[in-house]
DNA sequence: GACCGGATTGGC
DNA sequence: CCAATCCGGTCC
């Protein structure tokens, strides 16, 4: 059963909370709301799994080893703002820039659970009349589509009004689980790292089964 | 200037 | 299991 949207609209997390270290955010994002405005269009839910990326020393950031090109910028920036990348030539993935001032590091979004806007994101993901809405932000390129994320937030404050987080909390009875991060094959000793956050049994968590238990 | 591969997804 | 699809990173 989806929780109720925030009561208001209008808070916004504060810029401390991305001022913290990044598995400190990885873990308490989980249970607050992220929406988009589109020109009106309101879209969001409430986040259920999110991996933290701890460069320069995490060899699975995108800033391993310091690494700084025009992609990852964002990264360098402000804490509190967006950090979006294309994958495989076709999906948008959002992170939240996050962690101590001098490290270039960032909060992977991979799932939320519906709350707003259910038929423009229906209609932004071509999604059947019948397809469930419980998956409609179930991995991290399929809830950019459907909140209408990409290149064009790139390095967004969010805590302004296009994309934003709102203060959230756990229902009770549920619980944050952790487990190793997806698909990252090529981050060596890093790929063991208990560094994705999810809350367990949420029928939105994306990956197979054993990933959501 | 070429080549390679990805913090994914959905269909077979 | 595997193709889709394209930009940026890397190296020549």
């Amino acid at each position: 059963m989806p929780p109720p949207p925030p009561k208001d609209m209008s808070k916004r997390l504060p810029r401390k909370f991305y001022q913290r270290p990044t598995l400190e955010v990885a873990h308490d994002i989980i249970g607050q709301y992220f929406f988009t405005n589109q020109d009106g269009v309101l879209t969001g839910g409430r986040i259920v799994e999110a991996e933290a990326y701890c460069g320069p020393d995490d060899l699975g950031a995108h800033t391993s080893g310091g690494r700084r090109t025009a992609r990852n910028e964002a990264m360098y920036g402000p804490k509190g703002h967006t950090y979006i990348y294309l994958i495989y030539g076709m999906y948008w993935c959002i992170n939240a820039v996050c962690g101590p001032a001098d490290k270039p590091q960032a909060c992977l979004i991979r799932a939320l659970e519906p709350v707003v806007g259910l038929e423009a994101m229906r209609e932004r993901l071509g999604a059947a009349d019948d397809a469930r809405p419980e998956h409609f932000c179930r991995g991290p390129g399929k809830l950019c589509r459907a909140l209408g994320l990409d290149k064009n937030h790139y390095a967004e404050d969010l805590l302004k009004d296009r994309v934003f987080m709102l203060p959230g909390k756990l229902a009770e009875g549920e619980e944050v689980g952790t487990s190793p991060r997806i698909n990252i094959d090529y981050a060596g000793e890093y790929i063991e790292k208990p560094w994705r956050f999810y809350i367990r049994g949420n029928p939105s968590v994306s990956g197979p089964g054993k990933w959501r238990k």
